[in-house]
DNA sequence: ACCTCCCGCCATGCT
DNA sequence: AGCATGGCGGGAGGT
């Protein structure tokens, strides 16, 4: 196989074991095997063993494994070593990793912990796909494979692909396959989730759990109630605030059926994570703060301890994903009481909407195959099918569904194409990651080894080769300026809408304010949480498409700019680009101003200022009726869309396919959105969920997709060999389609020249571990989002404004944070803030009563 | 003692 | 019925 193996990793670093590595590495299977006997008396075999074997994963080998396994790790360690030796060469990186072996190896035999951890077991796996895989070629993912070549179980991996998922790095193919999609379209959906963070008022809520946390220190004892309110309102009040998943463009459907599942979860705690750090103006969150909310309820705490615990639990498990992605890096935040873990931000900063540019939708062209599948994906979203029990649609999309469902099963099914051998041929991108290097040295040593091993991987070495990558990358923005124009034509297809509302169906597809230019995204709300939600504030004016999508837009944008212009200095980040007018009034939406920030203790900076801006964001709030709505499960217009109204509308479905652009648009979530508008203001939508969102589909269009697309190119894509099944082609085909255009057509996005982001020198701090960090920055290929929208963080500015107040101590506070005006600057506190955010450095705020410091320390 | 978070049991739901 | 997924929380390593 592919044999990429590499994995490698194990190595214990520490322990270090020597790091003769043998190669076996090679095919784990094999390797096992061999290693086994070897092993045996020592060890156990480990279930990496077993489940390489390929077996099946059956509860008995289950059992098997988990007897023998005890130390599975031993053995990879020496198969990794073997295999660095073998394949690298580069037993020094090796050797730093292992540094002081200290000469037990037996110890090795432990792999301490940390050697097991997340965040290294990501890494590996990051470090075998290219940052921005070539999609032409193909890049599918075996788990099996995968847990077999990094030695651990499945489970595990199901971690690391069910966070990457939510960001729409990978998306799933069939059973064990995902397929890789690396950053391309990250920045879209980094995007996305802004505005969808953006819409359900994270900002707000972080503001207010710290407001309480300040409050109850103090013995405020008091306001709860409006923020309880608030929150409960955001909630719904189920109490699940969530979940739902946002799709992207291109990535993702069938998860659908998965998603079905259980939604909740990991995915969409992934997701809404991202988005509080996101929305936040400091950038800083810390895991209590993200568990209340992601729990939704506040008084969580007191409730259920164990919930409480256990969410913490998950959301480090995604953060170690995160950290792996260099999205995010630990840092304590210091307050009277103590310090606090927390996460800051490091990937890059998002215009709200992703900017997509355009580019387009994605739309296949093939018409009719392409998009069927996408239809499907996109009508399983739509409609979980999954069952729940409430589900109830229309008869006539009932039907649709099943269809669909079947389709996709078939897909699913079917077999799906080869593995990453590709891979290496894809560019890899990874390249640039000088920051990297600062990182962690068993990162890199990972990557080397990867590298050696792989072939693809080499082009890491290389460099990187931004060049390469970028191919891949399109530059989406030209075109996508193009299409967002167009995209008033979107609207037509609201007239699925209808359908949409189907009471039931559990989860109802919202389509998110994009940003501007940004792809739309579709969420899924389920029935549960649908409860109320006020709609945004752009949102709530009409329904119009544009409008509103502008609006909130807008606003994201608008706060982004501000942000940007504010934080640019610090944070880099050039986008400024976001020129895209915003709408005046709009920002005041509260939106983020106190965002997060403020409160006590957690955010330390934050709180200070965020004193009054919470007071100012409560009031807003109250006006507002916060919502916050439940978030969906995103779906990209692009592909949704079209595919989505295709299947839905069925009928209408020629007509719009004919331009794919339109289609996009149109897509079928959207037209469920319309309706919302005016109603959504108010309320709750009963029975549907569906939550206003910010229907338009973002002119956009869409899609943007990472990469590029356009939906011509989609036709030409190269397809990965075999095709299965036609069903499959077309599968890839959108898959590709959106991919390859962007990627072909455009360069690739991000240019490499991305890179700058200051951050990247923080890095100092974090962890090390894991973390390395923001290296990866420059990854992202979206730069080109990125960078046009440049958006800022920039939160703060006008937002606040709501003076709201409740207790009085900020004022103080208050005055730092809010910064007169304009949405840029933040002023001088918020400057704190932002060092938060970008510099790693520490802030430290002054709160009336207590400064709180951040300090990007490194973790471990 | 607390922070992290690995491990894997077992529920869930698709096949 | 079997298997792929993945929720969940015990409990242990690290500091």
């Amino acid at each position: 196989m592919e044999n990429e193996k590499e994995n490698l990793f194990f190595e214990p670093h520490k322990r270090g074991l020597m790091k003769t590595p043998l190669k076996e590495s090679t095919a784990a299977n094999t390797v096992l095997t061999e290693i086994q006997p070897d092993i045996g008396p020592l060890t156990t075999p480990t279930k990496p063993k077993e489940i390489s074997q390929g077996e099946p994963w059956t509860p008995t080998a289950n059992l098997k494994m988990l007897i023998s396994a005890v130390s599975p790790e031993i053995r990879n360690r020496d198969q990794k070593r073997g295999l660095f030796d073998s394949m690298n060469g580069l037993p020094e990186a090796k050797d730093c990793l292992h540094e002081h072996l200290s000469g037990d190896e037996y110890e090795k035999s432990q792999p301490s912990r940390k050697e097991k951890s997340l965040g290294l077991l990501c890494h590996k796996f990051l470090a075998r796909y290219p940052n921005y895989p070539n999609p032409a070629v193909n890049n599918d993912i075996c788990l099996d494979e995968v847990a077999e070549e990094l030695n651990v179980e499945r489970r595990r991996i199901y971690d690391i692909v069910n966070v990457l998922e939510s960001l729409h790095m990978v998306s799933r193919l069939a059973k064990n396959r995902y397929t890789w999609h690396g950053r391309h379209n990250l920045n879209k959906t980094l995007g996305t989730l802004k505005s969808v963070g953006e819409e359900n008022k994270y900002a707000e809520q972080i503001m207010m759990i710290k407001k309480k946390e300040y409050e109850q220190e103090f013995d405020f004892s008091k306001t709860y109630s409006i923020e309880d309110h608030i929150i409960k309102s955001n909630t719904g009040q189920n109490g699940h605030p969530d979940m739902c998943f946002v799709e992207l463009p291109g990535v993702e459907f069938r998860a659908a059926s998965v998603n079905s599942r259980k939604d909740k979860s990991l995915r969409v705690m992934s997701q809404k994570f991202v988005m509080l750090f996101l929305v936040s103006t400091p950038q800083i969150v810390s895991l209590g703060i993200a568990a209340k909310i992601l729990i939704g309820e506040d008084r969580v705490e007191d409730l259920d301890r164990s919930k409480f615990k256990t969410k913490i639990r998950r959301l480090y498990d995604i953060a170690n994903v995160l950290s792996s992605l260099n999205l995010i890096k630990k840092v304590h935040v210091t307050e009277e009481r103590g310090r606090k873990p927390a996460f800051k931000w490091t990937g890059p900063e998002i215009s709200p909407s992703p900017s997509g540019r355009g580019p387009v939708l994605p739309l296949p062209c093939s018409d009719l195959e392409a998009k069927r599948p996408s239809k499907d994906n996109c009508a399983k979203n739509l409609f979980s099918t999954h069952g729940k029990p409430n589900f109830t649609r229309h008869p006539s999309l009932i039907k649709l569904v099943k269809s669909i469902e079947s389709d996709r099963r078939k897909i699913n099914s079917a077999p799906s194409s080869p593995i990453k051998t590709n891979k290496a041929e894809s560019s890899r991108d990874l390249a640039p990651f000088p920051s990297k290097m600062a990182q962690l040295a068993a990162i890199c040593k990972m990557q080397l080894e990867e590298q050696s091993s792989e072939p693809r991987k080499k082009v890491k070495v290389q460099l990187a080769r931004s060049g390469q990558c970028k191919p891949v990358a399109p530059p989406d923005t030209p075109a996508s300026a193009e299409l967002d124009l167009t995209a008033p034509s979107l609207i037509q297809p609201l007239g699925v809408v209808p359908l949409l509302p189907s009471p039931l169906s559990p989860a109802v597809p919202v389509i998110l304010p994009q940003a501007p230019s940004g792809p739309s995204y579709a969420i899924y709300l389920q029935p549960a949480q649908a409860q109320t939600m006020t709609p945004p504030q752009g949102l709530s004016p009409t329904p119009s498409c544009k409008a509103t999508k502008s609006k909130d837009a807008a606003d994201a944008i608008t706060e982004k700019a501000a942000r940007d212009a504010t934080k640019s200095g610090a944070s880099t980040r050039p986008g400024s680009l976001l020129p895209t007018p915003e709408r005046p009034g709009a920002k005041n939406r509260d939106k983020e101003p106190a965002g997060e920030r403020g409160s006590k203790r957690a955010s330390l900076l934050e709180d200070g200022g965020s004193k009054k801006k919470f007071k100012e964001d409560l009031k807003g709030l109250e006006n507002v009726s916060a919502t916050l709505f439940p978030s969906g499960y995103l779906i990209p217009l692009t592909q949704c869309s079209s595919l989505g109204a295709e299947s839905i509308l069925s009928s209408k479905e020629n007509s719009s396919t004919l331009s794919p652009n339109h289609r996009i648009y149109s897509s079928p979530i959207t037209g469920v959105i319309p309706v919302t508008s005016s109603e959504l203001t108010a309320v709750n939508f009963p029975s549907f969920h569906v939550t206003p969102l910010k229907l338009m589909v973002s002119p956009t269009s869409v899609a943007a997709v990472p990469v590029g697309n356009s939906p011509a190119l989609t036709s030409s894509h190269p397809v990965p060999v075999q095709n299965p099944s036609s069903a499959i082609v077309n599968f890839t085909l959108q898959h590709l389609g959106l991919l390859s255009p962007s990627v072909q057509v455009s360069a690739s996005p991000g240019a490499v020249p991305v890179s700058p982001r200051i951050e990247a020198v923080s890095v100092i701090s974090d962890n090390a571990g894991t973390q390395q960090g923001r290296a990866t920055r420059y990854d992202s290929p979206v730069p080109g989002q990125n960078q046009p929208n440049g958006q800022s963080v920039a939160v703060m500015g006008t937002q606040q404004p709501v003076p709201v107040t409740p207790k009085g101590s900020q004022s103080v506070a208050e005055s730092f944070f809010r910064t007169p005006g304009g949405p840029g600057k933040p002023t001088g506190p918020s400057c704190v803030d932002f060092d938060g955010a970008n510099k790693t450095s520490v802030g430290t705020l002054f709160v009336p009563q207590r400064k709180l410091e951040v300090s990007t320390e490194d973790v471990h």
